[in-house]
DNA sequence: TTAAATTGACCACAACTGTTGTCAGGTTAA
DNA sequence: TTAACCTGACAACAGTTGTGGTCAATTTAA
């Protein structure tokens, strides 16, 4: 039985529990070892668990990988729909977007490398092509007033590739910069991609 | 002695030539399989020789990726050069840059994807920070005529990020536009990326 | 207390990795 | 022809991988 009580919690409970484990100790792995480093004993070390509960909440090493990023990904487009709700002009929704994304990603790099690198570098999402930039893409790209279908397209892409890389640049600490300064260009880049050239 | 002729060539023709073996099967491997596929065995079994021949000529799998990338840079940057130097307005050398740019990766797509993908997918790139990318930036910061170097920093790291993310989107197949309108756009980003906000 | 459910520590397997070494043949200059 | 050199096919090493299984110990409901 499922609902049968053990050591105080059920046992779904307790399953749940483990699985949210192995999911933070792949986002752990992920963000900072990188691709290389989610292999399922790594993971199991990690969460201290063995692995024989990774199965029990994965049938493959993929699905680890996508769940991680799916969650992250869940946790960022929440934040982003929290911040964008709160204000009212375009201009400001735009800098409270970004600057609600710098902080999730200051507040945890883990995530910002999750979000940005891992859709590029692990397989398990390239191949599938499980990334939510491009879907982030196409949603800048309904904002935008200027040019045909594919003309917006590529602006977005553009966009989005502009703010990948100087997060990214942040991230690694090669681009030292003020974090207001940082929101400040990326709120410029965002409003500045719709424009007439 | 190493310049004894043997079966018509001497023996450092021939190492040189199974060097280029190499890199060719490890460009092959790094531009269609990624980085995980680029391995000792699988580089000697595609350029069908043995790994005795692999330690010949690298000491390491670090040197063979390195090699590669390198080779492709080279590549890359004399094709920019040769473009560059045969316009003489700014406006034209933007186009004719980013023309060739395109014509080589469409030559070949594997070359572009070791070239935008490679330094960030692979450990042996990340690691010692040998990507020509942010060399490429820093070029580009020092042409930019408005703002302090934070400024400049930012726009020409935002300006590569846009066209490494509008390339990678054309050659994966998910940015569906001629030819003609890809140089068109990335030549307008480029123009565009020195201005006053 | 007893029987069932849950846990954790292991082990086994085959496949792969980087790296080095061996050894039987072929090729060439002398 | 002989002796030096070059070549290719492997074997061996210790390591890690994904994925499955076993088994004794613990914890609980009955």
């Amino acid at each position: 039985m499922a609902g049968r009580s053990w050591a105080g919690t059920t046992l779904d409970d307790r399953k749940a529990a483990r699985r949210e484990q192995l999911v933070e100790a792949g986002l752990d792995l992920l963000g900072t070892q990188g691709s290389a480093g989610v292999s399922v004993r790594a993971v199991c070390r990690q969460a201290k668990l063995t692995e024989r509960y990774f199965y029990e909440s994965f049938t493959d090493r993929e699905e680890l990988v996508v769940a991680v990023y799916e969650h992250i990904g869940d946790q960022a487009r929440q934040t982003l729909v929290d911040a964008v709700s709160d204000a009212a002009e375009p201009a400001d929704r735009a800098k409270a977007a970004v600057r609600s994304f710098v902080e999730l990603m200051v507040d945890d790099p883990r995530k910002g490398r999750v979000l940005l690198l891992a859709p590029i570098t692990d397989p398990a999402l390239t191949t599938r092509g499980i990334a939510l930039l491009p879907s982030f893409a196409e949603l800048v790209s309904g904002q935008l007033s200027h040019g045909d279908a594919a003309m917006r397209q590529m602006t977005s892409i553009g966009l989005v590739g502009a703010l990948s890389n100087v997060f990214i640049a942040y991230l690694d600490g090669s681009l030292k910069v003020s974090r207001e300064r940082l929101i400040e260009h990326c709120v410029r880049l965002v409003l500045g991609a719709d424009r007439q050239p």
